[in-house]
DNA sequence: GTCAAATATTAGACATTGCTAAACTTTAAA
DNA sequence: TTTAAAGTTTAGCAATGTCTAATATTTGAC
């Protein structure tokens, strides 16, 4: 596995968040939505990546780009690292579930496999994150899981959080106090829905 | 305090310490030597650091460098940052005594003030890293110790391990196995000294 | 099928931090 | 005090990853 950069650990986990369960290729204007940067940045990363070999990812001028094998292996390697971290934030150093995120995300780049299976071992191989994310495992094996956007279900039908977006702080506290953690049965009432 | 890099920290620690207790200035030879790049390296960054307002150091053209208050703050976070992760690593993470360095070497740049706190608060405030070292308080205040080099220290007076270097893991395994370890009583016996 | 809008790429710049090679300054020996 | 060695700095270049502005390609409306 080549060595990786921070910026290139954020490329593969953009391009797997973001091609979603059928691994679609993903736009350079995606990605440069979702990781805050111009679009001619990202064509120029791309472009890297796609050079060195072995290559990270297929890239297709104007066509956008998937992972390799290599790729998506690293990509779950650093989600997984974070989810682990977020886990034993959260367990071990009383971090609240809000605060854990911002932590996980500069830090997963940077543990070493040492650190990261001496974390999995003291929590007990953990399968999921404090929002209710699957952990990867240590081979790039991810568990599968139906999941609806809440936004989507529809009214009248009971269902079960199975997690919740970690990237918003405030948000997150809220849903605490409402009690909209992982795990947590609830119905949509008809007309308690707002209209965005 | 103005945002540092990992290159930035690493020129402030090795700073502070190869300009000893009275705080003498630095060559860039020797800063070259200690951190493994070029001397014309180091100029380039004593220029950069010498010019940014506030400065972390004071830099005279042929002279070496001395870190101002600004500077010897942050180093000293810095190697607090180090030997509490060395501590929290060996006691919560099951690291042997001759692991923790390389791992903390590298996450002392990245954990939060957050973390920092949690570390230390989850150990207790704890004084020494697991070889020894005095862990610098929050504020900056380091307890002073003095210490004499094993190898100055004269033949038949018994004398404390106070601390031993981090940085030699083989050498570490090997204190260990021969109960080199801090807190252990010795005499060192005429003769039995090598010559280097 | 054309053409404008949306999307993507190229070109050229900058900051960071390292390098080598050449030039310069300081130190210490004779 | 001269001079050579040791130490230091300058100059110029490379890789990484970002930016803006200009250009090119693809898409979708008609």
């Amino acid at each position: 596995m080549p060595a990786t950069t921070e910026a290139v650990d954020d490329y593969l986990k953009a391009i797997l968040e973001l091609s979603g369960p059928e691994e679609q290729r993903v736009t350079s204007n995606a990605l440069a939505g979702h990781l805050e940067v111009r679009a001619a940045s990202v064509t120029g990363m791309l472009q890297k990546l796609a050079l060195q070999k072995p290559s990270f990812v297929r890239y297709e001028k104007h066509h956008g780009v998937r992972l390799s094998e290599t790729g998506k292996r690293r990509a779950l390697e650093v989600i997984r690292h974070h989810r682990l971290l977020e886990r034993f934030l959260h367990d071990v150093l009383d971090f609240s579930w809000d605060e854990v995120h911002e932590e996980a995300e500069r830090l997963e780049h940077y543990i070493s496999e040492r650190l990261e299976d001496r974390i999995a071992a003291k929590l007990g191989d953990p399968v999921f994150d404090p929002h209710g994310h699957i952990i990867p495992e240590k081979d790039g094996v991810v568990a599968v899981r139906e999941e609806v956007a809440l936004s989507k279900w529809p009214c009248g039908v009971s269902a079960v959080i199975s997690s919740v977006s970690d990237r918003d702080p405030a948000a997150l506290r809220e849903m605490k106090r409402l009690g909209l953690v992982p795990g947590t049965v609830l119905t949509v009432e008809p007309g308690t829905r707002s209209a965005s």
